[in-house]
DNA sequence: ATATTCATTATGTATGCACATAAAATTCCT
DNA sequence: AGGAATTTTATGTGCATACATAATGAATAT
């Protein structure tokens, strides 16, 4: 058997999949190490790293120094989602955007975004509720929380003209976030705002933002009854 | 303002990413090309494209050839959600693993599994309906359709010393897949098995598997009321 | 025995150089 | 003018080389 001589570090990661795939190397397993691997696929040993270096990303391989790089025990898939703008969102579908705001006041969060947000009760922050619409349908209900000290423009924004996700995320990028995924029953206003009976099973997303250590903003998104988030494994 | 001679990738891609977080180069902006910014950081345009590489795949730059690098307009956020074995899952939290088989027979799986698999009703299906406990707790309600002709070895496998996960991941490596999370109201068989209300809002998690242009399996994990998956951003 | 030191080794990274490739910009042709 | 061919240019990649660094395992000292 000779050497297929594999240049491209497409061409070695795609053999080294393969070669996993087919159980040449079994989970747990360690592979040949990089100089050996390029001798083999007649290749740098840099094109080597760089393919085995993508395959660790991907999760298929686990590297450490010295020890080497073995295949990775539990494919730990992960899935990127995609959490776009919703206008965007929307916008994808070749729907009409639009956004109504439903209530902007002052106030203390309950205790569940408080701690959330790691801030105690003096503290009070701006509550935003809005509707999001596709081709004037509900779309997704937000309900949000917003720390002006640490968004100083926010409060004088004027909310009915633009989204203040969109806002923020223009303006205020974030340095760390939480992203929680959840089904909920839908609550009287919520179910109101949607259109959808109350109690209701909806998909909801909260996220949670901070800029340095100070936070920025919590959002609920509550999704209709039937919403899906697809992604590719 | 002197240069800093930045000379690791990590550094550039920081300083870069620190540009992008003070506006230096706002959402959109086309940045200087590798060489100019080799130049001025004081390294080889080699580390630059690495660390401009790096920033391109977390989603703060986008990238053409020729057209150059620009500020990504919508920070796309991804998320990248790890789908673990529930096994794993499961003693991760510091609890026993348990799974009970509640059903497994050959049939023909509703429209919508076929439709989403893309298989005609003349091909039946393994169905394998089953339980997971964590310290003797449900923890998720498994609906699973398995392709066996994919999947000879799956017909034999005794499901109660194994889950049809584990063995599945262990054994059939899947070459592509789909993810899709949503909210759905508990049936009456779910309710029974999860130990709640019949209609509660479940958190669900739909996946697909293909090997090749064959489809391995479907299934459908539903967590109790309150499930929730967290990832960082 | 048990800790400590140290050599070994596989991966990680920086660099200079060359060439490949996509796509924008320009020139040329009709 | 309008479209085709060509040049230009920024990113993409491969390679040889060198050195950095983490972790292992062996040798050594306590």
């Amino acid at each position: 058997m000779t050497a297929p001589v594999l240049t491209s570090w497409q061409a070695v990661a795609d053999e080294v999949l393969a070669r996993i795939r087919r159980r040449d190397w079994a989970p747990g397993d360690l592979i040949p190490n990089e100089v050996d691997l390029a001798g083999e696929m007649g290749c740098a040993r840099t094109t080597v790293n760089r393919a085995l270096r993508h395959l660790a990303e991907a999760g298929y391989l686990e590297r450490r120094r010295k020890a080497g790089t073995r295949v990775a025990l539990n494919p730990v898939r992960r899935a990127t989602l995609r959490i776009p703008v919703i206008r965007e969102e929307v916008e994808a579908r070749g729907a009409r955007y639009d956004h109504a705001l439903i209530r902007r006041e002052e106030g203390t969060p309950p205790l569940a975004v408080r701690s959330h947000l790691g801030l105690g009760p003096e503290r009070p922050l701006l509550h935003v509720v809005a509707l999001h619409l596709a081709d004037g349908a509900p779309y997704a209900h937000e309900d949000r929380w917003v720390d002006t000290e640490t968004v100083p423009g926010f409060a004088a924004l004027d909310l009915t003209q633009q989204s203040a996700n969109a806002w923020l995320v223009q303006n205020v990028p974030y340095t760390r976030g939480t992203l929680t995924l959840s089904a909920a029953a839908a609550g009287p206003e919520t179910a109101q705002a949607l259109g959808c009976a109350p109690g209701a099973a909806l998909f909801t997303l909260e996220r949670t933002t901070w800029k340095e250590a100070h936070p920025i903003t919590w959002v609920r998104l509550s999704y209709p009854p039937g919403h899906r988030l697809v992604t590719e494994l």
